[in-house]
DNA sequence: TTTTGAGTTGTTCGA
DNA sequence: GTCGAACAACTCAAA
C-alpha cells in the first residue's frame, strides 16, 4: 500500500473544520485528504432532509466550501447512492482510506456497517469517529450496565463522568488532494429553487455555517445566558440560543460549545446557575441521541408498548388547521405561522403546539412529527422524535397524562404583553390583553373595536379547551384500564 | 432481593 | 387573588 495514498473524508452531519477529529486524524497522518459531501437520496429507511433542511443544507455546503478554500481545499459533491460514489472516488484518486463522523440515526449506523465491510473488502480502511456529542451513547450506564431512560440519573451520570476532552485546534496544514476531482455543480442539486419563495428572507435571520454558529454562541454568552433560565420561557424574548441547525448539521461542535459556556459561567459567578442551566440543554440533545442509539424503534414507533393501542382519532381537517396555524388558538396558530415562515419555533411553544396536537386534537404525534421535520430547520431524527413522544406521553420519561397544557393559560403567562401573538397573528393585534389569548371570551364591541369577527378575520375555536381535555383524559383512561 | 425516593417544562379546584 | 392538594399508578435507578 502506498503510505501516501490520500484519505476521503467523507462530510455528513459535520460541516465543519474545526474541532472534528476524523479530519484532524486524516490531516495528522500527512497524507493528502479529498473532502466529500454526497447527496444520497436513496439509502433505505433513510429520513432524507425535509424542505427546510434542504435549504439549510444548501448554504451550509457552500460556506464550509468556502472556508475549505481559504485553505486551498475543495469540496467534492457528489449525489448518488453512498457506496457506488465512494467506490468510485477511490478508483478516480487511489485512495485507500474513508474516514467520517459517525452519525447515531438507524439507518445511518446501517449505512456505517455495510460500508465498512464492503470497503473492507477492497483492502479500503474506513473509520468512523466520534465528535457530535458530547458522551457517547454506549459510554453512559446506570449502575446495572443498562442504558438509562430518565434524563436526570442520565445527566447526573454525564456529570459525574469525566469532563468532554477540551476542544482541538488544528495546527498541521491540510495537504489537499490535487487536482481536486470533478464535482456536481450544487445547482444542479435542487435543494432549494426559490420557488415558491417561502425561504425570501432566511438569509436575514440566519447564517448557516460554522461562522454563523460561533456568532450565535457569542451573543448568547455575551447576553441571554444572564437570564436564561426565566427568560428562555419567554417567546418574545431573545433568550435561547438558536443554535440547534448548527448543532444538527455538526458546523459547530456540542464541546466547543459547551468549554465556552464553562468559561463563562467561572468568569462570574453570577451567571454559573444559569450555565448549567443551559448545559442540561445540551444534555437533552444528548439524552435524545442515548435514546435513539439503544432504542433504535423511537422514530417510527412509541418508546412504551402500550402506547401503540391509544385511539387516535383526529380528522385530516384538525391536522390541516394545525399545520397552517388555524385552529382560533392563538398560542397555537402563532407558534404554528412562526414555524412556517422562519423555519423554526421558540421551545415553549413548540410544547404547546405539541400538546394541542396530541391531547386537544387526538391526532398521532407521528403526524406532528412529520409536519416538524418538513419544516424545521434544526430537524433532527433523535430530538424530534423523543421530544414528540414525551409530550404525546408514549416516550421515555413522559411527561404524566394528566398534564395537558392550557393554550390560553400558556399563552398569558409566556407571552404577558402579548407582543409574540401580536406579532404572529396580526389580524386580532388590535385586541386587548384581557382577550388576547381567548378572543372567543371577547364581548361584541371589544371585537368590533378591534376590528376581529371571529369566523371571518379569525377562526373560532376548532375545538373547546374544556371538551377536548376530558376527551383527552378519557382517551389517556381506556389505555390504562385496557393494560 | 427488596425497598425507597423520585420523576423538565401543568391544570384545576376548592379553601 | 393566592395557595396547596389532587390528578394514578408506574417505572426507573440506586441503596
Amino acid at each position: 500500500m502506498n503510505t501516501m495514498s490520500p484519505i476521503i473524508y467523507w462530510y455528513r452531519q459535520d460541516l465543519r473544520t474545526e474541532d472534528l477529529p476524523g479530519l484532524r486524524s486524516a490531516i495528522a497522518e500527512g497524507r493528502p485528504v479529498i473532502p466529500c459531501y454526497i447527496l444520497d437520496p436513496q439509502s433505505p429507511g433513510q429520513w432524507a432532509p425535509g424542505g427546510a433542511s434542504r435549504w439549510w443544507l444548501l448554504h451550509s455546503l457552500n460556506a464550509l466550501q468556502e472556508v475549505l478554500s481559504t485553505q486551498g481545499g475543495h469540496l467534492v459533491l457528489r449525489r448518488g447512492e453512498a457506496l457506488a460514489v465512494l467506490r468510485q472516488l477511490i478508483s478516480e484518486t487511489g485512495a485507500t482510506a474513508v474516514y467520517c463522523s459517525r452519525q447515531y440515526e438507524p439507518w445511518a449506523v446501517t449505512l456505517e456497517e455495510q460500508l465498512h465491510e464492503s470497503l473492507s473488502d477492497q483492502h479500503i480502511t474506513f473509520k468512523r469517529f466520534a465528535g457530535s456529542l458530547l458522551f457517547e451513547p454506549e459510554r453512559i450506564r446506570n449502575k446495572s450496565g443498562q442504558p438509562f431512560k430518565v434524563f436526570t440519573p442520565f445527566w447526573r451520570t454525564c456529570r459525574a463522568a469525566a469532563e468532554p476532552p477540551p476542544p482541538q485546534t488544528s495546527s498541521a496544514e491540510a495537504d489537499w488532494f490535487s487536482p481536486s476531482p470533478a464535482s456536481d455543480d450544487i445547482s444542479e442539486w435542487r435543494l432549494y429553487n426559490g420557488t415558491p419563495d417561502w425561504a425570501g428572507n432566511w438569509l436575514s435571520l440566519w447564517q448557516p455555517g460554522a461562522a454563523g454558529a460561533r456568532e450565535k454562541l457569542r451573543n448568547f454568552l455575551g447576553g441571554a445566558i444572564a437570564n436564561y433560565d426565566e427568560g428562555r420561557n419567554h417567546p418574545a424574548l431573545a433568550c435561547t440560543t438558536r443554535l440547534s441547525p448548527h448543532l444538527h448539521f455538526g458546523e459547530i461542535s456540542p464541546r466547543e460549545v459547551w468549554y465556552a459556556a464553562r468559561a463563562r459561567g467561572n468568569a462570574d459567578a453570577g451567571v454559573s446557575d444559569q450555565v448549567d442551566k443551559f448545559l442540561s440543554e445540551l444534555g437533552w440533545r444528548e439524552f435524545s441521541h442515548h435514546l435513539m442509539h439503544h432504542f433504535p424503534h423511537i422514530a417510527e414507533e412509541p418508546f412504551k408498548e402500550q402506547f401503540r393501542k391509544f385511539p387516535w382519532m383526529g380528522t385530516p381537517a384538525a391536522l390541516q388547521a394545525w399545520q397552517r396555524g388555524q385552529t382560533g388558538y392563538p398560542i397555537v396558530d402563532a407558534g404554528m405561522r412562526e414555524l412556517w415562515q422562519t423555519g423554526f419555533m421558540h421551545n415553549r411553544v413548540r410544547m404547546v403546539v405539541a400538546s394541542f396536537l396530541t391531547k386537544h386534537l387526538l391526532i398521532h404525534w407521528r403526524a406532528g412529527a412529520n409536519w416538524f421535520w418538513d419544516t424545521l430547520l434544526d430537524a433532527d431524527l433523535a430530538n424530534n422524535s423523543s421530544g414528540w413522544q414525551w409530550v404525546a406521553g408514549s416516550g421515555a420519561d413522559a411527561s404524566p397524562y394528566f398534564r395537558i397544557f392550557n393554550p390560553v393559560t400558556q399563552g398569558s403567562k409566556f407571552d404577558r404583553d402579548g407582543v409574540y401573538i401580536r406579532h404572529w397573528v396580526p389580524e386580532i393585534a388590535a385586541l386587548p390583553d384581557r382577550y388576547l389569548n381567548c378572543p372567543w371570551e371577547a364581548p361584541p364591541d371589544v371585537l368590533a373595536q378591534a376590528g376581529v369577527v371571529l369566523g371571518q378575520h379569525y377562526p373560532a375555536p376548532i375545538v373547546d379547551h374544556k371538551a377536548a381535555r376530558e376527551a383527552a383524559l378519557a382517551a389517556y383512561g381506556s389505555l390504562r384500564n385496557a393494560s
